[in-house]
DNA sequence: GGTCAGCACTCTCCGGCCTCGAGTGCTCGC
DNA sequence: GCGAGCACTCGAGGCCGGAGAGTGCTGACC
């Protein structure tokens, strides 16, 4: 373990560099407040940082620059998130004030509420449709083999899927395979009505009929995208961008970023690993090296929902991002919780 | 105007430029097949080049570079779009082969093609929802004053609005009014129906009863988004970020592409002054002064229903860039035609 | 009069060289 | 154990000079 002077020093190193972005030198960490000691001593200890690993030289005769595992330590002795800026929770507090409306555009707001308030790429993803409760269901007819199954969810989400058959069907029968799917599922939750046995909502007499057939496909289409676990928004990636300086950094990191899916789990795997930051190669993502994660999830109703997080370089300003993070995510439980 | 030679080095030039993203030097161009003259002739001629504004010279002694005039001759010269390579029309093709489902998810995928065409940033604008015709309206409470109203259109969209009331309402209210509107709206376009005036749908008997608000506040809620004059896709922002140097450059780029309302704007201001390629600052925007962007309108039931468009830089490989427009915009309109 | 070989000129790029200075590790006296 | 002092390392930046790419101009030729 690092004794209290090595940690104080650790500390220094690592937030100048965030600050600055150039490699720190022992005289410069020396003459900072919280350092008593001279610069000799302080050298000392930089090397045996860097034995430990916690730092790392460019080259010989430049400064000192954190590692990962110097990032992990000064995370971790953050503690939690700190108290935000007034003018940041202010921002936060107008924003949900005048929030309204669609849970989509709410969530792709947030987003770009949360890279504002860092000035990070931030990524919202939303509650997963499955665990919510059906409102209602209706079947439109669009063409004579094409129905149109549309699920209004009980958060406000609304599902749409098509349906093609290879059978023509008419309104009639449309409409009666609306209102037995509608019997069946109002107040299930999405995940036990594409589970529900056909069966359960057609009589065995119908068997094989249109109606059958087309409750059937129905039923097949609403379980078919199991990816639909939360639409993923993402806000202000340009402005993670200026953080670095090599176009082919920036260039692997937005193929990431438009890679949804790829995000969605990436966010997940570091909550499951029990984790609120990933520090470069933390992530799970090579591409991401240079980069640090911060997440959290969010509560509505007493349920995790979904999860907000924000993508940075790995000399983030973590405090903040912690802070930022955990007021939206708290926030947004809330405000989704009261519907 | 141009001479025949000035025109076939000026198209060397640019065709060099977009290639090597170097000057290009006389020399270079005299070794071309179609320049039959020395490089001193050519030199005479660059020089003319330059003073008349089609090339310029990054300083004395480097070779020329082409202007926003020298792009602009070249591309009008090129004449319509070329042909697509065979491994191109494939790919098209087969997209389009098994493109089905949502009609937003095929448009994201679009896009995602046409950057995989171009290896450039892609943008598709759906169909706007105003002139679609209205297949269903179903209103859904959600809360004591909260009702969902859900519109589906004929083109297999799904619009969905809040509707926030200030006094309490039940079921049966919900549905009186479901089914007023369901009645009032189905068949006509969304536009239509939202400059409907609320005497239409009710009664003058029921004026100023739950079910005249509640019609009132939907109606208004349907006409509310003017700005959903058709939702933006974009696709392979990191291809074309590879093209520049600059992280300054990309940062400013990726934040004009955020804004998804004024790229409509962009690609419509563009569509509107009768060009297909807008190269820098014909953009119309400072900051995509070193991209240029191809654009075509998509045809669906022989009316103009969308946008599609690559946005790349300006050495951009104008006669793909243009023919993979051409031959997308095509397909798509043609495969949501049929329905 | 157009074409082009020839030539002098210009300017960038690149490698080598040097100096400067930041930063280090080590030693040794307190 | 601390820290002043010192020798050392190494990159950044400035300078020089040659190589090379490219130009504009001239003058002879058809």
């Amino acid at each position: 373990m690092l004794d209290e002077r090595k940690a104080t020093i650790l500390r220094a190193v690592v937030t100048e560099y965030i600050e600055s972005a150039q490699p720190v030198g022992s005289s410069h960490v020396a003459t900072s407040p919280e350092i008593t000691v001279s610069s000799a001593t302080v050298r000392n200890a930089m090397a045996a940082l860097e034995a430990e690993g916690y730092l790392r030289q460019p080259h010989t005769s430049a400064g000192r620059v954190p590692t990962e595992k110097g990032y992990r330590f000064f995370v971790d002795q953050l503690g939690g998130p700190g108290r935000l800026g007034a003018s940041e929770t202010q921002q936060v507090r107008s924003f949900f004030a005048r929030a309204h409306g669609e849970i989509e555009q709410m969530l792709a707001d947030t987003s770009r509420l949360l890279s504002n308030l860092t000035r990070y790429a931030a990524v919202v993803v939303g509650p997963p449709h499955e665990v919510a409760t059906v409102r209602a269901v209706q079947l439109v007819m669009l063409a004579p083999r094409v129905v149109l199954a549309v699920v209004v969810l009980s958060n406000g989400a609304v599902e749409k899927h098509t349906v093609e058959l290879d059978i023509d069907v008419d309104e009639l029968v449309v409409n009666a395979a609306g209102a037995r799917l509608s019997a069946a599922a109002v107040g299930r939750s999405l995940a036990d009505v594409s589970a529900l046995a056909p069966q359960a909502v057609v009589s065995e007499a119908e068997a094989a009929t249109q109606l059958d057939r087309l409750v059937r496909r129905t039923l097949q289409a609403l379980g078919g995208d199991q990816r639909h676990d939360g639409e993923v928004f993402i806000g202000g990636a340009s402005e993670m961008v200026s953080s670095f300086d090599a176009v082919g950094t920036v260039s692997e990191i937005l193929r990431i970023l438009e890679q949804q899916l790829l995000v969605v789990n990436l966010l997940e795997d570091v909550l499951d690993r029990g984790l609120s930051v990933a520090i470069g190669r933390e992530t799970g993502n090579e591409a991401l090296a240079d980069c640090s994660l911060v997440v959290a999830p969010y509560v509505v109703d007493g349920e995790t929902a979904g999860t907000i997080g924000v993508l940075g370089p790995t000399r983030m300003h973590y405090d903040q991002a912690l802070s930022a993070v955990a007021v939206v995510a708290n926030r947004l439980g809330r405000r989704l919780s009261e519907g």
